[in-house]
DNA sequence: TCCGTCAATATCGTCGGACGATTTCATCCG
DNA sequence: CGGATGAAATCGTCCGACGATATTGACGGA
């Protein structure tokens, strides 16, 4: 009667394996936003049976990922610009509240956060598109850890911001990923001096700057809508 | 199973039938928090196969009201008193930008929150159990709708607050419930007027109004931990 | 040539059964 | 009384089947 789902449990499971193999392939590219997932090539390419990729597919669309059309299959979310602009509206509050809870944490705890810095001055270094999805991931998983709110990871819709980041690939560039990652720093250095006041005003920065990144972005970029 | 005469979209479905089946059951008190759920029972009970019944829970386990342990079927969740502040914490943040949006938007649309309106003082003579729920569930789906943004009602983990309804119910007086029901007109009035600011200070309040009776509960109404 | 109608196909939704894996529980023995 | 043990219950996964529906492409008439 564990009030949260169970963490460990789940993830032992095959249809967590297949939602994890394909949020991880959308990560990596090798899933696209807008392609069509067919039930029968699925199985075939994940060697697991009908029933077990429903299950996940069903998963991951209520994680917002995939959407389902009745007799028309599954396919990979593809957001427009209105989409884009109520996902950041939500992730900025919910990014926030975990900012704020996370600066006003105990002090050791918010030394976790030194590790998620770390990880983004070695980003910096090799520049690597993996290792900065590594630094968005281990980034966020250290905010709400620090933060101590179990609802945060659950509601926080981070699955949906990586269809956002994997729309935006083609058109970001290595500098302003850079950038990005700067942001993150700025609030993790925020969260670990305690400082409530400047770790909202970095996150307010961080969406800020999206925002005005989304904006410059072609038509091309998003599902018309 | 032939009985689906006029399926326009994926809304229209047996799992989705099933999940409406065990939220609305949640609703109303036919499942409690920390039940558990047989498949074999459900199979018979909701007349549908044991896949449909899997993928329906799976769904629910997405929506965090169910939680599933491997071998171990799935049950009810049960809140914890730290869940259940985390959970409001969370809402707190998402109904706040939902009525910010709401305030801000035009003035035609604001003007559906009457409806909302309407139906509250309806309660305040019936003073229906059921209809204090639909009260809830009108005044949300307004508020949303007049906010107009389409990530909110994906994220804002309504479900999970029926769960935290459920397990206040034993305790809860009608006399609270009019006080709870009073506290969304103050936010539907401030949404038409267009106040932001009284529309974000109503939410505040309301929300420090619902801390302040979980606090005052027995440890009984709660899962430990 | 263009467009509407209609059949063929691909794919999905649901069902029922099957088998191994694991937990749970009652029983038995020391 | 407590720990080992075996049976029952339940779950996870797989497979095959059938009807339902959308999509596609052929066909014929204007």
């Amino acid at each position: 009667m564990t009030a949260t789902p169970a963490p460990r449990d789940a993830t032992t499971g095959t249809t967590e394996k297949v939602a994890d193999a394909i949020r991880n392939g959308i990560r990596t590219g090798q899933f696209v936003p807008g392609q069509h997932l067919v039930e029968a090539e699925l199985t075939l390419r994940l060697q697991i049976s009908r029933s077990s990729l429903r299950e996940a597919l069903r998963h991951l669309n209520g994680d917002g990922i995939v959407a389902i059309h009745r007799y028309r299959g599954a396919h990979i979310c593809r957001l427009s610009r209105r989409d884009t602009r109520d996902l950041l509206a939500v992730l900025e509050q919910l990014v926030r509240l975990a900012a704020r809870l996370a600066a006003a944490s105990t002090h050791e705890k918010r030394a976790l956060m030194d590790a998620a810095l770390d990880a983004a001055r070695r980003h910096d270094e090799d520049g690597d598109h993996r290792s900065y999805i590594a630094i968005r991931q281990a980034f966020y998983d250290c905010l709400f850890e620090v933060a101590a709110n179990r609802e945060l990871p659950r509601v926080t819709p981070l699955r949906r911001a990586d269809l956002f980041r994997a729309q935006m690939r083609p058109y970001q560039s290595w500098e302003q990923q850079q950038i990005h990652t700067a942001g993150y720093r700025r609030i993790a250095q925020a969260v670990v001096a305690g400082n409530v006041e400047a770790a909202e005003a970095a996150v307010q920065a961080l969406f800020a700057e999206t925002r005005a990144m989304v904006t410059a972005l072609p038509d091309a970029a998003f599902e018309e809508g």
